[in-house]
DNA sequence: GAGTTTGAAACT
DNA sequence: CAGTTTCAAACTC
């Protein structure tokens, strides 16, 4: 520590805490203070003052959050005995606050290993991805349990439990008071939302950056410097806290991070028999959809219109006039498309037997943008610089800044990496998925919100189990070795966009070694978050326009199915990705 | 830049 | 669960 601090400048103020003795939390959440934070690792410091414990809770303790990134990053360092870390507050504000930094949890790292699902901005390399707390959920209850630390019960309570037991907290809510930017910096930062930092950040002022309003937060990220939130709890040195309250959210409603912007594609089409707009080739749109009454869909008010979406059955939105697709229009156009279905055997199939047809094949499933720009901006996502959007087409989700005609383009390959990553899109409501390798087929739960590419089952598989938070339920793998490389097994794993991430335990992980393995989740395996919603109760409540809070409307397929009797494969179509050979580029998504 | 409007989220 | 309040972003002046 001390060799480190030599060699920052002499400006440069230094926040100790003990990472495996003592739990700290600091509130040293100064906007700028954040940017400049630096956590050496290997430093033995002191013990910090805060009352707060934990013990073990660190055992790889390196991360750096750069303030020169805007971004918190954490460096893979793991120095199995260190301890100690040192948090380097570059022409910090805090200099006085101790930090706990319970890192480390592979979530928090660049690589996009547990990378909220729901990013919106996962272009922005500035933003922290949260990790899913799941993997270590077993860990930190221990160390809550032990540790006399107060349990979230209440976001808020919690929160202020918390703040009770860190005096330092108070001093530096003042500090942050005081150093807080002024409102005038606000229009600032609006002109840098998007167009400048590629991302958009936040403005919090009362809720800490750990409720839904957060557009951080709510997109399963970390507040970075552009924000100018104030007492802002999204922070990594938070990171237990916000995954507490995200949790909480969650069990709210377990929708609360899903991706908001979905295929509609892949929904059923009993889904509806009024949205159907899932055949239509502007087959994105808002899940929840919107409910504007004055400004006609026609202002970023409106979640539609916010992301580039249509609006679409799901909308209560009066006087719709989005551009990107009237609510009339949507539903037009989804009862005349049929690409989706083969009339002739009424199988569902998705030829993608070429590379370049398959995107250009599936970029035709998502045409949202093709049908609904009228005249505006091209989405990001058609954005030929984005090879990866490129490349993943329409089944990916898109998210929000993908979509939004004002998403900033990426400068770098994370952008995609993260979004195949971490932005499951299509949600497959009503409709088993099943793919064939071979001669077998592998059921691919409907259930699982997901599919995001198909030509990364990966990424398909793997969104529904993060979004199974709580769930214990792990599917075991597909590893559907069992074909040869080139003909049974699905290549796309291969691709290069498919990061070799699979959800393991609660959280992503990558798995070097299953590379090139498949998962295959039985059907009642599906992650009992998902299960949990299937009520035809609640799966009425998803369809149900008037809901803000929506329920997991993959869940319910049944229900949309019908109420037949079998919830989960009666009734309802199937689909089978039929391996064809040179998968993925040969893929057929079969109904059955 | 201040103030208003808007609709989602949260609350009751 | 419907109605209300709170919130932060979007917008207007």
């Amino acid at each position: 520590m001390q060799e480190a601090g030599q060699k920052q400048q002499s400006m440069r103020r230094h926040l100790h805490f003990e990472v495996e003795g003592a739990y700290k939390k600091s509130i040293g959440n100064n906007d700028n203070s954040w940017n400049s934070i630096n956590i050496v690792p290997n430093v033995r410091t002191p013990s910090s003052p805060m009352g707060l414990e934990a013990t073990g809770l660190f055992h790889a303790n390196s991360y750096t959050i750069s303030n020169n990134k805007q971004a918190a990053n954490f460096s893979p360092y793991s120095p199995s005995g260190s301890s100690f870390c040192q948090l380097e507050m570059l022409e910090t504000h805090t200099n006085n606050v101790d930090t706990s930094v319970r890192n480390n949890r592979s979530s928090s790292m660049p690589s996009g290993i547990g990378l909220h699902l729901n990013s919106i901005v996962s272009n922005c390399g500035s933003n922290t991805q949260l990790a899913r707390k799941d993997s270590f959920n077993s860990s930190r209850e221990k160390i809550l349990s032990g540790n006399k630390q107060p349990m979230l019960e209440d976001s808020e309570g919690w929160l202020v439990e918390y703040e009770k037991q860190m005096p330092i907290s108070q001093d530096a809510y003042r500090l942050e008071e005081f150093n807080q930017r002024s409102p005038k910096k606000k229009r600032n930062r609006d002109n840098n939302t998007f167009e400048n930092e590629g991302c958009k950040r936040c403005n919090c002022r009362k809720t800490k950056c750990l409720k839904l309003y957060c557009d951080c937060f709510n997109a399963g990220e970390y507040c970075t410097e552009p924000c100018t939130c104030k007492n802002c709890f999204n922070r990594p040195v938070y990171e237990d806290t916000v995954l507490d309250i995200r949790q909480q959210i969650e069990s709210r409603n377990s929708l609360a991070f899903a991706p908001k912007i979905v295929q509609c594609g892949q929904e059923s089409p009993q889904n509806s028999g009024e949205d159907s707009n899932q055949k239509t080739p502007a087959s994105a749109r808002h899940k929840r959809g919107c409910t504007c009454k004055k400004s006609r869909c026609l202002k970023k008010y409106c979640e539609c219109y916010k992301v580039g979406v249509g609006c679409s059955s799901e909308c209560r939105c009066e006087g719709c006039k989005n551009v990107f697709g009237k609510k009339e229009e949507m539903e037009h156009i989804k009862l005349g498309d049929k690409r989706w279905e083969d009339a002739s055997d009424g199988k569902m199939r998705i030829d993608i037997s070429q590379p370049e047809q398959s995107h250009s094949d599936v970029s035709s499933l998502t045409p949202m943008f093709q049908l609904s720009n009228h005249g505006r901006a091209v989405p990001k996502s058609q954005h030929p610089t984005r090879r990866h959007l490129a490349s993943t087409p329409e089944s990916q989700v898109l998210s929000p800044s993908e979509m939004s005609p004002q998403s900033p383009q990426t400068s770098d390959g994370n952008y995609s990496l993260m979004n195949v990553r971490g932005s499951p899109g299509l949600v497959l409501h009503d409709q088993e998925l099943d793919y064939q390798i071979g001669k077998e087929v592998y059921p691919l739960s409907p259930r699982w919100d997901g599919l995001s590419d198909i030509h990364d089952l990966t990424s398909l598989l793997n969104y529904p189990l993060s979004r199974a938070s709580s769930s214990k339920a792990l599917r075991p793998e597909l590893s559907q070795e069992s074909g040869s490389s080139s003909h049974g097994s699905l290549h796309w794993r291969n691709s290069p966009m498919i990061p070799n991430v699979h959800f393991s335990g609660n959280k992503f992980v990558t798995d070097p070694g299953s590379n090139n393995k498949l998962y295959n989740v039985p059907e009642d395996e599906t992650p009992h978050i998902l299960k949990e919603t299937c009520s035809p109760k609640k799966a009425v409540k998803t369809s149900s326009p008037n809901k803000k809070r929506v329920s997991p409307p993959h869940n319910c397929l049944h229900e949309l199915r019908g109420s037949s009797s079998s919830p989960s494969l009666r009734g309802g179509r199937k689909f089978i990705l039929q391996s064809v050979p040179s998968f993925p580029h040969s893929v057929k998504l079969k109904k059955v």
